[in-house]
DNA sequence: ACCTGAACACCGTTCAAGT
DNA sequence: ACCTGAACACCGTTCAAGT
């Protein structure tokens, strides 16, 4: 009789409890057993809503994703502005779901949301007006310099490390990561917004010095 | 007494046997378990060479990236040229060892062999003379670039895919998927070095600029 | 020194049964 | 219609025992 006291179970409830599990315990916590138990249900209930894990974690993506559509684009401002603003967009909504963005990255199903925002990626680097070639291929070095740099990013402490690298210098200079040395100062500030901005800006640059040579 | 027959367990042969098994079947098919069955022996005999799985990734990862160090680039080019060197031998290496690479790639330990990887990469950009702060920005950049480019090539036919989308677009237009349906016949094309090139340039040619107006 | 086997604490998922 | 519980086929890892 644990189901007076239990709302009836629905996917909404089991998708936001899956995604609070993610964030506070980390994606490789989440287990159907783990996710059953924490919603007072026994661990075979959730597949009378969801087929199985991969569902669910397909179903959590496309969740996500839908966030980024909410978020508005001027549509009156110079293509230049639009794209800053699409893939600051993207960048934000992989900050705030830090322990899951990185699997959706790398997820190889095919997301509904996930087409839906390479769409909105096309579109706004066909307003540069360049040959379809041209806006292909600017487009996948957008969002591969994005995607790169969540993936740098969310490394999160580890990635700090990977960068600071004091693990393998402790005592005495390795010649094997003398520029890491010499450059820690540097390095351990972390700068990766300057960095993705000096990424972007010089794609921005060579779609311009196209359409300059264009005319 | 099975032990006549088999050349004692070492790890090179631990490590050999599952990269065979992870480029065959598949990462998520390895398991302590089935590797020591390849291997002809006791799950647990490999626990006497290799303290866990972790560490058997680890390893794995390590020995991968070891490779990049055996490709020479050549000290007395130009560091544009050593630079797109450098990147192509990582994107080979990644295409070599397509059912590995992203775990590598988003594994978030600090590896050895990654930092002197990030070290070398700091080398030649360094070789710019552009001020630490450029260094690493530009760094950072071509990093992202080329592990969002992996990410997004070894998606594989997931990613052709993605990126065709015609999954979504079987019967009737969908003004979600417009621009995809726009530009099927350049996505379906799949060019992805071309679209690497395109970004990697982009970034040269922003370095090759903060050079000239810096003289 | 090296390998084995039972055991522990987990997984995802199927299926027949209960209410 | 919805939930349960036993069961199946797996995991990684510990530990005491064997040779």
């Amino acid at each position: 009789m644990p189901s007076q006291s239990r709302p009836p179970l629905h996917s909404e409830l089991i998708y936001q409890t899956a995604l609070e599990l993610i964030q506070s315990q980390g994606l490789e916590k989440l287990s159907m057993r783990l996710l059953a138990s924490k919603l007072g249900v026994d661990p075979m209930a959730i597949y009378h809503h969801i087929p199985n894990k991969a569902a669910l974690l397909n179903g959590l993506y496309n969740n996500i994703l839908e966030e980024l559509f909410l978020l508005p684009i001027p549509d009156d401002a110079p293509w230049q502005t639009q794209l800053k603003n699409l893939v600051d967009n993207f960048r934000a909504l992989a900050l705030r779901y830090p322990s899951i963005f990185p699997s959706l990255l790398s997820s190889s199903t095919v997301l509904y949301n996930k087409q839906k925002a390479l769409n909105l990626l096309l579109g706004v680097v066909r307003k540069t007006g360049l040959p379809d070639q041209a806006v292909v291929q600017a487009s996948d070095a957008v969002f591969a310099l994005v995607t790169g740099f969540i993936f740098l990013e969310l490394g999160g402490l580890e990635a700090a490390k990977v960068h600071t690298g004091t693990e393998f210098l402790s005592t005495q200079s390795n010649p094997d990561f003398g520029h890491i040395e010499d450059l820690a100062q540097v390095l351990q500030s972390n700068q990766f917004k300057a960095s993705f901005d000096f990424g972007f800006d010089a794609i921005v640059q060579g779609l311009e010095a196209m359409l300059k040579s264009a005319q």
